[in-house]
DNA sequence: TAAAACCATATAGCCACTATAAGGTCAATA
DNA sequence: TATTGACCTTATAGTGGCTATATGGTTTTA
């Protein structure tokens, strides 16, 4: 198949696959006399497995490293274990660190109602002196 | 005071500081014979309110929009209220976003112990095949 | 006087795409 | 046959908010 059905068929942007090919995340595919990539079966099971872990906010490093531990079947799998809680944690982390900032956010609100003139709007003047932490 | 000094009194870098300038975030200061910047308290002050916006994650655009309010004192504040509220909305979402991935990948992760092989990874198995969503 | 610390500009890199430009290929239609 | 439209190609620049590097001038300190 060519790029366009390749495309529609994992649901990404005929450029993303190309980003992809260059990154090595997909190998290139052979090409027809005219240049057009031509790709298999394999390489739609291989750009799913990329948008999967991309969906998971994976990154393109780390599903590199994914990659490579799929080309040693035999090792044990920890590795991919911990890379997985490590990114857990990652986004446990984020979420806390929005969790605080929203809290920050909805004080700072609190402290104007509408309708006053800019001058002494309570969410400019919170921004403007230091009171913030 | 010259760039590293205000750099300094602020804690942040002297490039940032020249990047905000160039992006019209702060006003560009008078230069010595040399070249030198010269910055004043209003400075100070300026970069100060960019950094406090900064940490609560508000874009340069909504800085910049804020900056603009701030030349005209005199009229309603709602609009700045408005742009904490979009703010605000805009962290709840991220927070619910990240909540579900989290759930996305304890599940994952709960399909693997460590000690396998490669070959027969949970978590592996997990993101080849097309079960996730 | 020489080194260290400071200042200047310009340019490239980060991440994962996305957009644009400029052009070649192919099948179907007027 | 000519042309339209859908497809393909490469190359390059832009997104955001910095950060890093290169190269060179200036000032302060030892």
């Amino acid at each position: 198949m060519r790029i366009g059905q390749l495309a529609r068929s994992v649901g990404v942007d005929t450029q993303t696959i190309r980003f992809y090919e260059r990154e090595g995340l997909l190998p290139p595919p052979d090409r027809q006399d005219n240049g057009y990539r031509i790709y298999t079966e394999r390489h739609v099971e291989r750009l799913a497995f990329i948008r999967r872990c991309r969906i998971l906010e994976l990154s393109l490093a780390e599903i590199h490293e994914l990659q490579r531990y799929q080309g040693a079947p035999h090792q044990p799998c920890r590795a991919i274990n911990t890379l997985l809680d490590d990114h857990i944690a990652q986004v446990r982390s984020q979420i806390t660190d929005l969790q605080v900032l929203e809290k920050q956010l909805v004080s700072l609100r609190a402290s104007c109602n509408d309708d006053r003139e800019i001058e002494a709007c309570g969410v400019l003047e919170g921004l403007s002196e230091g009171s913030m932490q």
